[in-house]
DNA sequence: GTGAAAGCGCTAACAT
DNA sequence: ATGTTAGCGCTTTCAC
């Protein structure tokens, strides 16, 4: 068995007390008998056991991550942070992914409860009325969003995110600026991600707000890497087809562009597009994907600063400005999105 | 205070051990006493705290995960494997990354130990001699290599890769056949990555192989998504440039393909590119990225599987053939290598 | 400055 | 089939 404080204590000379009192408050052991400690520590290869201070402790210092996948850079880049923030502050992160499905939302959040976190980050489909946050609340485990964005009639929910209406119409916006009035945005499951709704509702208000005549939203199935066949007949025909897509993420930005040029399709001579999240990899290619910049690292870091400063303050005293935490997005400016002209006439 | 088993057991009239047993082994408790405490947990709202549990029994189904960093897709969609899995498995997943600093390796293992994990994945540096791996080895616990590939003298440790060797070696020749001889290839820092030696040694296998001298490697300080500057000046004179570039890995591969285009070179018409990894969004590129594709998500699954058989035996009845998991690589022939043809002389 | 002892929630003998 | 009890490793009063 690995030594544990009792044979430090015992090898040292020392009451177990005196060995705990070393490893949290050095100050309150003398110098002679700390160094003695220490020396043991070192000889036994003494390592202290988490699991025995957490149980008498009640608390774990460790935080629970839920988001839908890792397949979508977005949740890596936002782990990334949360980790990186959490070894600063001496936390740890346990991880579960929920391949978007809601019903395992729950289970992964019971899984992260019986280990004890003593708070959770979560990316949830829907932050409006979902179970998981009622139990999250009911046993009073501090929690913060992230990417999810709280409608004002959500009280008391924290989240992180940027403001993905206000983002999506100056997205939108951007397009219109260029020329384009047939817009059509390209979704994920509008049930998969109330972000899909808000960006999509975005879109309305810019096209609205330019007097033009919103198209109906394509809805695929997934953000799979595969063709999403769904649209390709509308954008066969030139006669219907809008002159700009906007996107309401990045990976199916890029599986447009993929599909548009399966069809013959020239990017952005044909067809403009325009994506949402800033993914690294937009910038490498060819045109550069213009899209939507979401800060995901800092996402991910301010989460974790906001979940910790809640957990640490027994979870009363977040300011109200913490409560709702609205980071700044950017317009990354790629060629895939060019001025409007209006198409050859066939001949 | 949380409900313990304590509050369970009193309430519903029988010893913590009755509650204990029904929730471990349930056949050994009566019906109707069964049925009464599960009726009195789901009143109380009592979930087994696993930090008790831990303690006592000495092991905590989690286990530690270290990557370098999660911004390369290939380390996400391990982790993703990795958490797939073991939710299968009844495990959790502690993760944390190493943003490529060796030193930081052995602290995020001691982390891990000081929760007591069972087991922990790693990817590190240096497989051969590694202070973190010695650690892990004098403390007896359970660990598996991810992406690492062990030379032949590292007895006992075990890894799950590709054989990186062999997979660069298939790559450069698949560009041989091509009709390629100067073949140049570009890098991540070796000392960060022995991945990146061992494909190294199997580019200078092919071209031995094939009889043609191959040219000095290209180090480049990271794969950084800006421009590796370094081999710019090389590449703008089309006499000493090569006809085409193996990168280390798909980042590197995509970043040199935008230096390129800066350049005004053509890929792969003034030049073919093949990558490593064989990330999803290749394939959306245009011109398509050749790469040797890696299974990243199986590495997780199978080094996460091996882990727990490692654990559940005690760490003792892995079989000889479950110590070195080489899993296939393939080739992704896309359009960014083509047929090598003379360059047109300049006038 | 240091020690003795209680107890966090749970499991596993051992007893009945 | 169920109860009693010891104890996993640690922190924290409460003494001294």
């Amino acid at each position: 068995m690995r030594p544990s404080i009792k044979q430090v204590a015992s090898q040292a000379g020392v009451s177990i007390a005196t060995v705990s009192r070393l490893l949290n408050k050095p100050g309150s052991v003398s110098a002679e008998t700390a160094e003695r400690i220490h020396q043991t520590i070192a000889a036994l290869g003494f390592r202290p056991n988490f699991t025995g201070r957490n149980l008498r402790a009640g608390n774990s210092r460790t935080v629970g991550v839920v988001v839908p996948t890792l397949s979508n850079t977005v949740f890596a880049q936002c782990l990334q942070g949360i980790e990186l923030a959490a070894r600063e502050l001496a936390y740890s992160v346990m991880f579960t992914a929920t391949e978007y499905l809601p019903q395992d939302e729950s289970a992964a959040v019971e899984r992260l409860l019986s280990h004890r976190v003593d708070g959770v980050i979560l990316t949830v489909a829907d932050a409006g009325a979902n179970a998981t946050l009622d139990l999250l609340e009911h046993e009073r485990i501090p929690y913060v969003l992230a990417y999810n964005q709280l409608s004002d009639n959500a009280p008391g929910r924290t989240a992180v995110s940027v403001d993905n209406r206000q983002a999506a119409r100056d997205a939108v916006a951007h397009l219109i600026a260029l020329g384009h009035t047939r817009i059509q945005m390209l979704s994920g499951q509008f049930s998969a991600s109330d972000r899909a709704l808000q960006r999509h509702q975005g879109y309305l208000e810019a096209m609205q707000a330019a007097q033009l005549a919103p198209l109906p939203a394509i809805e695929v199935q997934r953000h799979t890497l595969t063709a999403a066949t769904d649209y390709q007949q509308l954008l066969a025909d030139p006669a219907c087809r809008p002159s700009a897509l906007f996107c309401s993420n990045d990976l199916l930005a890029l599986s447009a562009m993929r599909d548009l040029r399966a069809l013959g399709l020239r990017v952005p001579q044909d067809i403009s597009v325009m994506g949402f999240d800033g993914i690294p990899l937009g910038e490498l290619m060819e045109p550069v994907l213009s899209s939507v910049v979401q800060p995901s690292g800092q996402i991910g870091e301010v989460a974790l600063r906001t979940l910790v400063a809640a957990i640490e303050n027994d979870n009363a005293g977040l300011a109200a400005a913490e409560q709702r935490r609205i980071l700044p997005h950017a317009i990354r400016t790629g060629a895939s999105a060019a001025a409007y002209v209006a198409p050859a006439p066939e001949d």
